[in-house]
DNA sequence: CACCAGGCAAGTA
DNA sequence: TACTTGCATGGT
């Protein structure tokens, strides 16, 4: 027996309650910690802004204007410190030449536009763009990562090679477009992940889902 | 000690 | 197109 995505969503959100995600105190928070989170523990990227933020260099221009040396050794707790120096640059280069470093400016336009926008920035791919989307903008994109991949191919409700663009579409017809919905599904995903599902062997006996 | 984390792009066949 | 590899710190 399949469940609905729905059911799924309702289970998660009454073992776990709300996640309040994205934690940031700005949209421009947001587009930074997307960067840094690739393939890294979030304590360690709280580190990395802890870090520029001490030093009042969280904003567009300044961060821009740091040599790339500078830079990767300020974020360097987040891990791939010289990968990300430059891909943040990228990002922060494409963010200042076409929206004048105004996230404001960014949110007028439309997601899926926008989207193809930040994927053409080198460094920024599926999961990166669409969590600025979703948790820097508010828009209505549902973001996929590893845990959602796991969870869902784990209980058979995906196959284990369905790409990130198939899993997305899946949730994305499945449920109302609703950017709060999305908010929460993708936040309690993760949570489960952390929670229960890590490793290389299940370990769902006690998972909240018990799905069959 | 081994394994993993809120990925992505470049290289190879 | 479909794998494989490099990138790196810090927690369990």
């Amino acid at each position: 027996m399949k469940k609905s995505l729905s059911v799924i969503y309702r289970r998660l959100y009454s073992y776990f309650g709300p996640q309040q995600w994205w934690p940031a105190q700005s949209r421009f928070e947001v587009m930074v910690g997307a960067v840094l989170t690739q393939n890294t523990s979030w304590p360690n990227v709280e580190k990395a802004i802890g870090n520029l933020k001490d030093k009042g260099l969280l904003k567009p221009k300044k961060l821009y204007s740091l040599r790339n040396a500078r830079l990767a050794k300020l974020i360097r707790p987040a891990g791939y410190y010289n990968l990300k120096a430059k891909r943040l640059k990228n990002l922060l280069r494409f963010f200042i030449q076409r929206y004048q470093g105004n996230v404001g400016k960014m949110a007028l336009v439309e997601a899926k536009a926008l989207r193809q926008e930040l994927l053409g920035v080198n460094g920024i791919g599926p999961e990166t763009a669409d969590s600025i989307l979703l948790y820097g903008l508010g828009k209505p994109v549902f973001v996929v990562d590893a845990y959602t991949k796991r969870i869902l191919s784990r209980h058979g409700i995906i196959g284990e090679g369905m790409d990130y663009d198939g899993v997305q579409k899946l949730f994305m017809l499945g449920l109302k477009k609703d950017a709060r919905l999305f908010n929460e599904y993708h936040a309690l995903l993760v949570k489960l992940g952390k929670d229960f599902c890590l490793k290389v062997k299940p370990r769902c006996l006690t998972c909240p889902l018990r799905l069959k």
